[in-house]
DNA sequence: GATGAATGAGTCTTCATTCAT
DNA sequence: CATGAATGAAGACTCATTCAT
């Protein structure tokens, strides 16, 4: 099934048309948001004939769905963590890769969260992404319970959840809800207060 | 100036009339969202003319308002605490207030987060009412970490938002997104939950 | 039939009402003109109820006929004129009295013309306002021709129309077309140039 | 850059029915006035989807300020004047091409002077038209006054604004304002007559 | 004489999607 | 692979007029 022959002229061209649709479509979706981005937009932006975005996307759900999922890749990027940092040190670490990535794409983000309240598939999408982040947090609780560095919660998945949307939705409010590319300072306040909450949520304290 | 006649039969009709529209209006955005309440589906519902519909709203994000008015009244009424309730029992009934006020309404809820992405009129009024609610808790900490009884936060106002932020987006996210009406038990599950982190985040502890 | 007995108190009343919504019509048309003027708007500006109008008037067209009568009363004032001025002075002061009250009445001169175009009643009531006019014009020609001052032409109603029309039309245009109040500078050029070429167009020269 | 293959198939079928759209918007406009002309009708006459007009047109002012660019051109075509031709004669071909159009669109006249009370965007076209037409005739009475064939007016551009409006307005109320199609014995008494005015306005008298 | 609540027809404009070329 | 013309459903808002009170 795999084509072994070497790619022909076309499917270079077409894959370069893809990327731009791609590109195009970012853009757009985080400039107009979910509902302003059309389809005419998105192919101005990337050049080509309208009739030309439905040649890569089933619809505007699906290029939204391929636009996020090049993005919400980075958010899974676990970045490494000395064993010895402190609890908040090694909480902020996943809290700043997480705000970091919504802090970077603030079109984005508003984009998603308009897109999954309005289109199910969508929400679907968003709905996955998170579970990933989710499923990884609730592990982590259980791991600090088990060591007995955290008194137990009721339901660990609960709590890794309420933990999350502290992060996603402060974030989202506190960096301006998509309408600016939120300040560097803004930013670290942001994981600042998170991970401070989310630190004494868990272990109680900061310090180990 | 006042009037002080008894109400005319027209005015009592008047007033029934409003009634209706603004159930209506209530129905059909928790029933189809922001996006999809549209002003024909309203004036069926309250079995008006099309162009009733403007002589008690301006316009559908008017209606939207005035429907979010007469349901918010209800979070902020504050429930009487004990004083000498612990410190979970306190954040419980606060966050009780909230979740449940929330819960009540889950499809309004999600139109109200789908209004304030879509128009900046319902976003100013969903700051302001949070404003209210944030601006409390904010008092709260302050009095609190004055007591001695919390460390302090690096900036109590941030640290109200992040919580009011895990409370709002955890209820939304984990009873239903308004899709369906959360079942009791998720409600309660929820406000343990949350009440669980928020107490933990500020005095470390659950017990005084 | 004549109502011999005094006003009754209501009667007073309704005079007065009658006499606010005119002038409320006449503002309104001006302001807003034909089409923009609503029954809404004039009700307001009367201070009275949005049925009220209908007490006053048959319907829109009917207000705004009514209000023009009151206006177009003043054009055929004929002011004296010596029978020894200039025959150019003799035509300023018709040119005058002609544009001075369109001048003076820029925004309901607008809204005639718009009017007129906008509804046939109006267009009625235009024509038979300008009839008067014209056929005053005509007759003047009429009696000039006979008095041999001046060299016949082949229909002095034509005649009359035709430059009537100049003065009418280049009024409009020239004094702002309704949009502002005119300078009187400008008023006094209008005047200058359709009586100069008026007068040149009858007698072929200025003096007698 | 210039696309020099022959049109394809689609092209020929586009510019068809670009035309078709533009004739029947010409048609409705001429038949139903400014205001009465809908874009509903217009997609109608044309046997076009109604989304296909915004195709063609950016909104209504756009689709009549294009019908009238079609139709003003011939207004602009100045016919050949004999030099030698009297002084009547040569007023009179320029008055006729003025009116010769005016009176060959009756309708799509009409809906000019509506459309430019009715929309600033088309009372800019009318004017800039309007404009073109002013300062030939200005420059003409100019060099028939340095040729000291007349005597001087005060202002040029005024008088010629002024024999302008006669024109047009006595073109348009004489020949039934819009409402019929003149006859051209209707039509040539209104040449007839603004040309001796305008040429015993200008130069005194009929003859060189 | 006055009120004002109610009506409902009327219109422009946007845009995702299709499909013949 | 790419084009772009065409579709047509959907929706908010205005306003003259009526009529029960």
């Amino acid at each position: 099934m795999t084509e072994l022959r070497p790619p022909t002229k076309r499917q270079l061209q077409a894959a370069q048309t893809r990327e731009r649709m791609l590109a195009a479509a970012s853009d757009v979706f985080a400039g107009q948001g979910y509902r302003g981005a059309t389809v005419g937009a998105i192919t101005d932006a990337a050049g080509t004939a309208h009739g030309t975005f439905y040649l890569y996307f089933r619809n505007k759900d699906d290029a939204f769905t391929q636009v996020l999922e090049a993005v919400t890749a980075q958010i899974l990027v676990h970045p490494e963590i000395g064993p010895d940092a402190s609890r908040r040190a090694r909480t902020e670490v996943m809290v700043r890769s997480y705000i970091g990535v919504l802090a970077a794409h603030p079109g984005l983000y508003r984009a998603l969260l308009e897109g999954m309240l309005q289109s199910p598939t969508i929400e679907e999408v968003w709905l996955a992404m998170r579970a990933e982040f989710v499923s990884r947090i609730t592990a982590g609780i259980d791991r600090v319970v088990a060591r007995g560095e955290m008194r137990a919660v009721p339901d660990s998945q609960q709590a890794a959840r309420a933990l999350v949307s502290m992060c996603e939705w402060h974030a989202f409010v506190a960096l301006g809800r998509g309408h600016v590319k939120p300040s560097s300072a803004d930013v670290e306040q942001a994981i600042d207060t998170v991970s401070e909450l989310w630190t004494r949520a868990t272990w109680g304290s900061s310090e180990p």
